[in-house]
DNA sequence: GCGTAAACGAGACGGTACGTCTAGTCTTGGG
DNA sequence: CCCAAGACTAGACGTACCGTCTCGTTTACGC
């Protein structure tokens, strides 16, 4: 029989620490970015111990996606599904254009940053990412395109899932390396282009 | 006036050591990933002082973006155009399909990969990046749909810049985020929807 | 009121390690010379981390006057005053004869040696190197010429401290500074002429 | 024929820079202490390149002692022998309370500290140092009382090396280890016993 | 209520790497 | 060929965090 790992009690664990823990990284990496958010810090200004966060988490990047997952999940409270008013790009024009706003704001930046940087280099992160947040952001539009193909919208044959990427993946490149500024007439021209590639 | 930072003689430079810290960064990074990359394995590697790498580089990512740019020109070696056969679409799926297999080869990937992590949390870095490695490559591509307006196979109002972004930030988001599997088949698909978009 | 100094818990000071570290310390200084006395050298040698050794002392100079003091006063274990026999010279040269041996013998030379030089140049340290070792043993001295003066065997006006410094000044004069080499012959001369200095 | 080493040629050496780094070397220990004497800093505040102070100087403190010597020999200038009024005491304490004042100025103390805690550590350099700088100074006392034993002012039995130790040594002590202050009186009282042990 | 076992705050531990400093050597260009 | 200047390899410095490991101290459940 292997050894079997020394698993903590979860219905033990303390909601007060791992609140503290998760406010601590977001407050820490919207001040000081992400180079300088270390165990030792955020267990400091957590009141808490290093081991705690040890106990429950595997890596510093992993706390900070349970942090961001948190705001992710506020930020879009109830919002479960694109706006479908009929008029697909002026729907997708909306959602990317407040997508930008968003992504303008430090305090939602800075820790979407941090977390796309280690997601880059390790794997392990990026597949939990994806999960948690990415994925479930792209299905979002994998819904509307597919809403908007049955409408006779878009065109039958096309893949929506290459189709969402079309749409998100300038942005994102933009947002991450900072190619060039990113405003709402970007996210317009964007979704122009896109529709007219994909439209029925 | 403020003080003057020392600055050293670069006259004077040993191009030895200069090539031998490239090298062992690239290597190393190949070898280990860019966690484990740091100034000390860099200079031992290279049977070099640590203060030789300090003394002319700034961070390791600036000597990994050094290394990194060597590296890019050699496999650009003469490249300084898209390929222009007359056919658009032909010519994009080429040169997309060699991006993707380039992407998948790991003394590739990993300091692309590397200096992409830390280029999204550090602006200094991604400014450098952009100018020297990320500018050129897109530049390429504003120059071939250029061409391509002029001879009439894309629309007039197209923003080349906007059009190089839907070709190049699909395949950038699978490449950094992972979100899916990168092949010729999904290349293919992005610049078939994109076209079509952009097509006269 | 000033920012206080981080005060480690001397409750919780690992025991096996302040052992190791002075242990290797003295092997170190005997082996190599203070020169060559590295704290890194020390932590590796006493399997340590570099924190361990500056968390507990300020300086080199400072692990090895405990090392020293450690062993010196094994060395002087259970000796708290020196040898009465009623006859001063004999006594005198007998003690003086022992630590002329002492010190020609390499172990104890070479730590004693490099505590010395430091304290020549560093106050503090010359300060703590009295207060703990080189203050006791004069002591030593200075009761034996009471004891001698009380009994009549010299002169009432003599300070017993100059009387001290006479016999030891000139040993630790051709010690430290090896003017001319130093045996039990010329112990025994020092002790003569400055017996024949301070008699009654 | 064995390699041999390579000589620089005396003869072309610049006088203007063997003063500067003499002189340097002077200042920085006066001001800094023996820790903070780099041959560096000496380099950098003589207007000299280091590879001049390593081509004629096999140790800092090597440098330190020529220094050192050159100004001993301005203090001493003319002063080849003791005074000698034919009252030995009186002029044993002359010179003792000389001594004293001199030790006591830091532009003499510091320099001649960091040579001697040298010396202390390196018998290649304490024997340098007493050939040039002690022995002679010692020599004085041996031709003072060597010329008082003939004149029947101390007994014939005494070694005068060992007397001068006697008067030297726990001056010097006092002085090295900072046991305690060192003044005149002190000096005299030191005088007072010593002469008693050796007078005729 | 009362043990008792696990989570907790705290922080010492063995380590690794940092970025700086100096040693002593080597190279370049000027006189 | 000495010299000023300073780049080079080498390696110690003292600091910052890492992840592990005790320490007592809560805390909450089963008896």
């Amino acid at each position: 029989m292997p050894a079997t790992a020394r698993k903590p009690d979860a219905s033990r664990r303390s909601e007060r620490s791992r609140r503290a823990i998760l406010d601590a990284a977001l407050d820490q990496v919207g001040e000081t970015g992400y180079e300088k958010l270390t165990i030792e810090g955020i267990a400091a200004r957590a009141g808490v111990g290093k081991q705690t966060i040890y106990r429950w988490w595997p890596s510093k990047a992993a706390v900070l996606l349970d942090a961001f997952t948190a705001v992710s999940e506020d930020a879009a409270q109830g919002q479960h599904e694109l706006p479908d008013t009929g008029d697909l790009e002026a729907d997708l024009k909306e959602v990317l254009r407040a997508t930008v706003d968003e992504l303008n704001r430090d305090v939602y930046d800075r820790p979407a940053r941090a977390l796309a940087a280690a997601a880059v280099t390790d794997p392990a992160l990026a597949e939990e990412f994806n999960r948690r947040v990415l994925g479930p952001q792209l299905d979002l539009y994998v819904e509307r395109f597919t809403a908007a193909r049955a409408a006779g919208h878009i065109a039958d044959d096309v893949d929506v899932r290459v189709a969402t990427d079309l749409l998100v993946g300038p942005l994102a490149h933009r947002w991450l390396l900072r190619t060039l500024p990113m405003d709402h007439a970007y996210a317009d021209r964007v979704v122009e282009l896109a529709l007219r590639g994909i439209a029925a």
